[in-house]
DNA sequence: GAGCACTGC
């Protein structure tokens, strides 16, 4: 097969689909395979000049593969793919000036800092307050070094490009030059500018230094005690910013984005290991034997392995070989879709089978397992939804819950469940996985049983402490990141924010200061990580930088936990974290920016140790470590909603909840405030016992509101839309209103816009989506987002399944819009919400003060009755998805629910509007009755 | 007139 085309013609874009066209072939016929793996490929490739050396190369390295797919993938390589470009010729160049000037300086500053550090030995100065500061300085050029130079001023601007300042600067041949408006945190900059000035026999002089530090009164302490007032310093650091003219909200731009995806293309290295050496170089390898015994010993086994040490996906291997795959198939949780997906496939690797053989994963709206599978991979949430079909699971032999020290919900009800199934299946092990602080604990659970340690790979980490409090972390962490590159040897940098904004704001400013450094040199490599699962293009997340080059990882608290980092030295914490708050007196989900634990924080440290001792620089001092943070984070089921888990346990016949074996119970007004509600759904019965209704909602892989629902609608005849609205609902983020076309955005919207509300906007948009075929390039065109809406497409395929397989009837209400409306009363009933004379609206439940969100197609038309689907609090309490209703449905949708009021008690128009709910979710009679208490 | 994470079924 002769493959000859012109190399001109292959632009970036086509060689990234070549690199997943290969991908494609290598995963038909060896079952695995991913963008780093092809990239891999093509790089020794390259490297390969004859097919014998490509053959030996690929077999060294573990990928044997059939001798005609060796030749295609080499003429692929050599004949289609784009030669790697030259690298540049530095020499001579305009910006070896500054780069060698930055070299000089980098020397000097390092040298500065290494006799600092002995000063300062295990605490570093804090660092926004004062080492690169945000300064603005005022400079003066001469000409020679001559004193009567300096007189007359021209004024520059220093903020463009810094090889046109240079030339400018240098091709004045006037004297003097006066710079100002040097920008904010550019004093490596100028200095570089300055060495490179002087090298031209030129001098620079600094006439002014204007410190402008960030002074946002935020103090670790008050945010401690109050998270809230936290919230409000940190929009005062957004204005700041944005008077500073580098709003967050204003980047349009992106560049740092261009530079971190395609910045470097050969990037890290691949271990030359074979597979086999690779996993018997895991530390986990040389306590094979006994932890096998472990396990044929014990039933339940707790193991604590630390990163790197190889548990998760040795043990089931281990197991597997020693014959308890003869038994039953052997079950790995992991909290996450993308660890157990990825873990899977590397198993299979490993195992040397194709993925959905011997070795599967299941994950909602993804079963990759097959008759053979021995080793199954699943999310926590899937192995809660087996338990609930089959209370003994027989299947399994083994179960291995993974990760077990994040303590999610679905696995702390399972350690429940699990617990009290050992003893009724003798023949089931049970390992549970843990990390070293929660071990004792987690063993004491499981009656008393044996720990079992393997070993990390890790290396010791230094810790050093801010001597005073930070007054801006995000500030602080660009800075520190910007010092360390300018200060440290070489060694990648791991950086905690705590949301996505944050994150784009830290990569857009890093990469403008390091482009003021001199942009011809992209020497630090930003790469940005959040949301659920990063893109092939991230893949480079994962691997050490290139030599002479860092790599700076910006990330949400996911890479604590699910991203295998390599290469990182350093890891800079202010971090706090988000955390989700929910709050049973309310019924808010909160989201907070709170400070992490003292676990979650020496976990983060962890990571500086993968691949070498490494630092970790915490932006908060060593006394608020110890005493302001608490030293576990709590368990996501003490600050949940508990409506769903209640269900669950209910409908798995667990009936009394409070003598359940939770390793830390969820507090007990938690526990009534669920199961109150689910009475009211109807999904309880008086007595607390699960209802038929109650049983069909459990089925449903949704919150107990929406279950309901989509059961009335096939009532009410409308189950065709409700699904979809439903799907809509869960998927997320519909619209999308980028800063710069706000306008545009939303007058595409404006379009879908019903005068029913938002809930039959979202069907609108879902249908006219379906119109066009759910076409990607539509979405973009109207500002919605084609990732929720083909979420919702899974969703509602899902939905649809499980109604098919109930004979739940799916019917389209035609043109009666009214019914929809009145199922999403039979669901969500609690959230309904008055207009209030003024302003806003007040909730019937709790009497609250509310607001319909800005976002809201009803946000213009305020109409006096209002269902929600959410309430979110960001600068007032917020209805999201909001519909218009008629007072008169909730009574007759929810007769057990809602009366309309005494009409002898008030007049006729009140008592037209007057409704009152029935029954009392706190047990304080009347309190709710708003017309008793106004009377 | 807002803007804030992540995961799971």
């Amino acid at each position: 097969m002769a493959v000859s085309t012109q190399v001109s013609v292959f632009d970036k874009l086509e060689y990234l689909s070549l690199v997943s066209n290969i991908c494609t072939v290598l995963e038909n016929h060896l079952g695995f395979a991913d963008r780093v793996l092809a990239e891999f490929i093509t790089e020794m490739g390259r490297k390969c000049e004859a097919m014998d050396d490509f053959r030996a190369k690929l077999k060294q390295n573990g990928a044997n593969m059939p001798e005609y797919l060796l030749h295609i993938l080499l003429e692929i390589i050599h004949n289609i793919l784009p030669p790697k470009k030259a690298s540049r010729k530095r020499k001579d160049s305009p910006a070896m000036a500054i780069t060698d000037a930055m070299q000089i300086h980098r020397d000097s500053k390092e040298e500065e800092k290494r006799s600092k550090r002995q000063r300062v030995d295990n605490s570093y100065e804090g660092i926004a307050s004062g080492v690169f500061g945000a300064a603005t300085y005022d400079y003066e050029v001469g000409l020679r070094n001559r004193e009567e130079d300096f007189g007359e001023e021209i004024e520059m601007e220093l903020d463009e490009d810094p090889l046109e300042l240079l030339r400018g600067v240098l091709s004045i041949d006037r004297s003097p030059v006066k710079i100002v408006k040097n920008p904010i945190g550019s004093l490596s900059r100028a200095a570089a500018l300055q060495s490179a000035l002087q090298k031209e026999g030129r001098e620079i002089r600094k006439v002014q230094e204007r410190m402008k530090r960030s002074s946002i009164p935020m103090d670790l302490n008050r945010a401690w005690e109050d998270p809230m007032a936290e919230r409000g310093d940190r929009y005062l650091a957004q204005e700041l910013r944005g008077a500073a003219g580098f709003s967050a909200f204003d980047i349009d731009k992106h560049e740092w984005k261009k530079s971190a995806y395609e910045g470097a293309p050969s990037f890290g290295q691949r271990s030359s290991l074979s597979i086999l050496e690779r996993r018997q170089s895991l530390p986990i390898y040389k306590l094979k034997n006994e932890l096998v015994n472990a396990v044929n010993e014990n039933q339940v086994l707790v193991v604590v392995g630390e990163t790197g040490s190889g548990k998760t996906t040795q043990v089931a291997q281990y197991l597997a070989e020693a014959g308890y795959s003869t038994k039953g198939i052997i079950g790995c949780t992991q909290p996450r879709r993308v660890a157990a997906t990825s873990v899977a496939k590397r198993v299979a690797e490993e195992v040397g089978c194709r993925l959905g053989e011997e070795v599967g994963y299941s994950i909602r709206f993804d079963d990759c397992t097959g008759p053979d599978t021995l080793i199954k991979y699943m999310t926590d949430g899937m192995l809660f939804r087996e338990i609930l079909m089959d209370k003994n699971l027989s299947q399994y032999s083994v179960i291995m819950l993974d990760e077990a020290h994040e303590r999610t919900v679905n696995t702390d009800v399972l350690f429940g469940m699990l617990k009290q199934l050992v003893k009724r299946r003798p023949d089931l092990r049970l390992i549970v996985t843990s990390a070293t602080l929660d071990a004792e604990k987690f063993s004491r659970y499981f009656f008393n049983c044996m720990i079992f340690t393997v070993p990390g790979r890790t290396y010791p980490v230094d810790t050093l402490y801010a001597k005073q409090p930070e007054s801006d972390y995000l500030d602080g962490a660009i800075l520190t990141v910007l010092q360390l590159h300018l200060s440290e040897p070489e060694g990648d940098i791991l950086v905690f924010l705590t949301g996505e904004e944050e994150i784009e704001f830290a990569c857009q400013s890093l990469y403008e200061r390091m482009k003021e450094l001199g942009k011809d040199v992209p020497e630090l490599i930003i790469l940005p990580a959040y949301g659920a699962q990063p893109s092939a293009e991230q893949s480079k997340i994962f691997k050490p930088a290139p030599p002479g080059k860092r790599k700076v990882v910006v990330a949400t608290n996911i890479a604590e936990t699910s991203l295998t980092i390599d290469g990182i030295f350093y890891v800079i914490d202010p971090g706090f974290a988000k955390i989700n708050v929910y709050n049973p007196k309310l019924g808010v989900d909160l989201l907070v920016v709170t400070p992490i634990s003292q676990a979650s924080a020496s976990q983060r440290a962890g990571r500086a140790g993968r691949t070498g001792p490494g630092k970790c620089y915490r932006l908060y001092t060593e006394s608020a470590f110890h005493n302001e943070m608490s030293p576990n984070t709590v368990p996501e089921i003490q600050r949940s909603n508990l409506v769903h888990t209640t269900l669950m346990l209910k409908a798995m016949g667990i009936n009394d909840l409070k003598s359940f074996d939770f390793m830390d119970p969820p507090s007990p007004e938690a526990l009534a405030s669920a199961v109150e509600q689910l009475k009211m759904l109807g999904a309880l019965d008086e007595e607390g016992f699960l209802t038929k209704l109650g049983s069909r909602m459990a089925l449903l892989p949704l919150d107990p509101p929406l279950s309901k629902m989509l059961l009335a609608s096939a009532n009410l005849g409308c189950s065709d839309e409700i699904v979809t609205i439903i799907a809509m609902l869960q998927a997320g983020n519909t619209f999308y209103r980028p800063k710069e076309k706000q306008a545009q955005a939303d007058s595409k919207k404006a379009k879908f816009l019903q005068p029913e509300g938002d809930h039959l906007t979202l069907l609108a948009v879902y249908e006219a989506w379906k119109a066009k075929n759910f076409s990607s390039p539509w979405c973009s065109e109207n500002f919605v987002q084609f990732r929720s809406l083909t979420r919702a497409r899974d969703i509602r395929k899902q939905l649809l399944t499980v109604m098919d397989k109930y004979e739940l009837e799916v019917v389209s209400a035609g043109k009666d819009r009214t019914m929809i409306r009145k199922a999403i009363i039979a669901g969500c009933f609690f959230h309904v919400a008055k207009k209030e004379p003024r302003e806003g609206y007040r909730t019937i439940v709790d009497k609250q003060v509310v607001y319909i969100h800005p976002s809201s197609a009803l946000f213009q038309r305020q109409p006096d009755w209002v269902i929600y689907n959410e309430l979110v609090m960001t600068t007032k309490e917020y209805m999201r998805e909001v519909s218009a209703i008629e007072p008169k449905w909730l009574m007759e949708q929810v007769p057990r629910f809602f009366k309309v009021a005494d009409p002898t008690k008030m007049s006729n128009r009140k008592c037209r509007e007057r409704i009152e709910p029935l029954y009392d979710r706190y047990h304080e009679p009347n309190s709710w009755r708003l017309s008793r208490r106004r009377a």
